[in-house]
DNA sequence: TTTGGTTTGTACTCAAAGTACAACATAGAC
DNA sequence: GTCTATGTTGTACTTTGAGTACAAACCAAA
């Protein structure tokens, strides 16, 4: 994949609508153009297929979450309001772009191969997280994990199909809200 | 898609494997056929195309995981106790078939329509979920929640990405191990 | 032994992904 | 200005594989 314009790439995701109704199948190579405004051939050019406008899809959403992610881990205050603000950030990027998470949930194996993606979301989500843990099992404002690992894995799904969730249906609360919500359980626990 | 004899039904699994390393998409029909040891003709007599053996392998385990479920929360024992039992009921469906959970993430959006997914999901998870929180807001073992949708919705999440990742990764712990851990997440909570 | 569903091989059609390539545009370099 | 690189796009072509058609064989039970 070349050097994508940042013309391109924006239009791009006018096609994302498209592809989240119908799938990557079925959104044809002429329909994506159509609806992204770009030729076909333009996209051949840059692309070298549909599956990698997918794969740009997602690597440009990650890179979004990673950034937020770590903006929010590198801000000041204890380690649980870092975290707070961490998991604010996850979802109001999903929400920003809720065609393209569909698209993807839709079709996340012909954007990256499945291991590839449980490397690049560790170094994007769950290292800063696992460190975020640490730190806060050592300013006291979280508590001891046993396994930061599947601690994090854990606080990932939770915000990542809450996220997802609302944003395949369209019942859609603010990003506020559902990150409030999703914390309240996180950080209290259940048990009563 | 006509109704299944057990011995196809059984044979297909053996395509799942197939069906996760190369995707859905690369996986050509002839490939499942040899895989399964269903021959090509038999298998568009029983379903209409690829997608319909995908949504075969989806409801199936779908309705795996909703029966073990709805039996570990129709034990006695307290609301909580029921709950840690549905999710250990979980966790062990998705590590019975790591083939197919890796199949099935890959191409979702080619096994079902995802608003159709949500709606499953409700059915066989959210709502013995919601009903269980309820109880244990009765019975004093559960928080009160005043969101249970998003609630179970964050379990489910939490629950699923960590399975999901150790049948996508093959450093896999046991079933009770995972759920040991996210339970301990789960009912704990993170706050300090 | 006949009838109706199941199982399977073979041959065919057709949509669309991807490729090839030429024409045109644009912008620095000289 | 004109030359040259690279970017941009239209058009025509190739190829792959999904799905279909259909007939032959196979059962199982009436």
């Amino acid at each position: 994949m070349r050097q994508l314009p940042a013309t391109i790439a924006s239009k791009l995701y006018g096609a994302a609508e498209l592809i989240a109704e119908r799938g990557i199948t079925e959104a044809k190579m002429d329909d994506i153009a159509a609806a992204s405004g770009i030729p076909r051939a333009t996209l051949y050019y840059y692309f070298t297929g549909k599956d990698e406008i997918l794969a740009f899809l997602l690597t440009d959403m990650l890179e979004a979450i990673a950034g937020e992610v770590a903006a929010a881990v590198g801000t000041p205050g204890t380690a649980r309001e870092r975290l707070e603000a961490a998991v604010h950030a996850q979802i109001a990027v999903m929400l920003d772009q809720p065609a393209a998470c569909r698209a993807l949930v839709g079709d996340l194996g012909r954007a990256t191969r499945l291991p590839e993606l449980a490397h690049a979301l560790q170094e994007a989500f769950q290292r800063p997280i696992e460190q975020l843990l640490d730190e806060g099992a050592a300013d006291g404002s979280l508590q001891v994990q046993p396994h930061p690992e599947d601690a994090s894995l854990a606080i990932f799904g939770a915000i990542t199909v809450a996220g997802l969730y609302h944003a395949v249906e369209d019942t859609r609360p603010s990003a506020e809200q559902i990150a409030k919500r999703v914390l309240a359980v996180l950080m209290q626990g259940l048990a009563g």
